[in-house]
DNA sequence: CGGCACTTTGATCGTGGTCAATAAGTGTGG
DNA sequence: CCACACTTATTGACCACGATCAAAGTGCCG
């Protein structure tokens, strides 16, 4: 397991039959996975596409939780307010995972773009329909819930017990394993989270994650060729702070 | 939804049947809650039960995930182990809790008691089985994870903005609210956990805690009657702190 | 070009960590 | 029962990490 996961990460394994979203396009990797043609259609047939700007809200938190989401193209951010205003990045969502499925009766929390992107909707009610015809169905969200809930358990240990560099250090590495699990070979990764972003995921102010980031630049442990992309060209060296080798 | 949940929360809500199960000989609030008598007894005859000392483990992170367990007296707490022996507290666990689920191959974290207590064990392939059998259980489960990982999430935001002041209340109320929905009608709570734990947990040194615990009883926020007993006399006082209302 | 959002860097300050010493419980064996 | 060891809690002194305040600097889009 990585450090830091900024995202869910269970992709197809061993007897994962595959198939295409009509709706979405895009080959299925997130809920619809263990889905065979048939009961991809019918998601689809139940599912709308939507396209969202830049910074544009999928839901927000305490909004009745009445419909779930797919992200099918672009990055999405994960955010839970205060009374006060004060709030915090509890994720990134990548192309293919599942966004938005509560129990609850609110959203526990809000999401929007950081990219442009496109979301496939469901009504909540209809998935849980689906249910009951495709116990894989079921059997996959457990699988999504149990490895995201590993993976926010993983942030917490980070936010509780790491120095502020030993925090950036995780979240580049697991920016950079997201994007290898989804196919970015690398070595170039996007990073459309702004430095207010990745402070507010990491429980720490902009000018601390600049400072860190110039720093790790300075040391020659990674490149930014660019606003939204970063390069780690001494992936060990951020692996060491991230996995608390040492000091 | 309340700061900073230190247990599942999800109780009996409307449409759950309620059976007892045979084995743990405790009214059944965890996984188990939807079941009927004839279901109960099937997992019954599965499952093991084991006395276990105070400090003892349950199971220790990255040992093959085989087993589940349900809490069924006594406290746990579960807790996640760095390379450099730093570790973090990510949670605690009452009776009627299902600890140790994950469909990954290794548990991703440790869990051991607080207090002595009994656990029910049973083969995580005969728990997946019983899925099959009884979809209900597998929704339960899904929902269980869910309000979890909410709760999570909300640690996690505690973690990253909150102040040493603001954690520690948010701790106490969260203890508080735990038991009263386990029956404890208060005013007066159990707290085995010590100074560290709370610490490991909060992400904050032993002293602070210490010396936070102290200033709120100098305020007659709290009172400490006793070694592993907190009383909450200004509820109102810590909770502002704790949801972040003003400063 | 101006306006705006984001980034960088510097200076200063405060919260909370670390180190240290003492006190208060808790359990064990003589 | 007390002596002793051990764990846990408390409190103080000091210091460092990272927040905050402030001010340029850098793209980017209309």
């Amino acid at each position: 397991m990585n450090p830091l996961d900024v995202t869910s990460a269970l992709m197809d394994g061993p007897g994962v039959e595959v198939g295409t979203c009509a709706k979405c396009g895009s080959r299925s990797v997130g809920l619809c996975a263990p889905l065979n043609a048939a009961a991809l259609d019918e998601m689809a047939g139940d599912s709308h596409l939507r396209t969202l700007q830049r910074r544009s809200s999928i839901f927000d938190q305490g909004e009745p939780a009445t419909s779930v989401f797919t992200l099918t193209t672009g990055i999405a951010r994960l955010t839970r307010s205060l009374a006060d205003g004060r709030h915090a990045v509890i994720g990134f969502r990548y192309a293919g995972d599942l966004v938005g499925y509560t129990p609850l009766a609110e959203y526990p929390h809000g999401a929007d773009m950081l990219t442009e992107g496109t979301v496939c909707r469901m009504e909540r009610g209809r998935l849980e329909g689906m249910f009951r015809k495709y116990p894989l169905l079921e059997r996959r969200l457990i699988d999504l819930c149990h490895v995201e809930l590993a993976s926010t358990q993983e942030h917490l240990v980070a936010l509780g017990r790491f120095r502020a560099e030993d925090r950036v250090a995780a979240f580049l590495i697991s920016l950079a394993e997201a994007q290898e699990r989804r196919g970015n070979p690398g070595p170039v990764f996007a990073m459309p989270a702004t430095r207010g972003d990745v402070g507010d995921f990491l429980g720490l102010s902009v000018e601390t994650v600049s400072r860190t980031i110039s720093r790790f630049q300075r040391q020659g442990w990674i490149k930014l060729p660019g606003r939204a992309a970063v390069e780690l060209t001494q992936r060990s060296k951020l692996m060491a702070l991230a996995t608390g080798d040492e000091t």
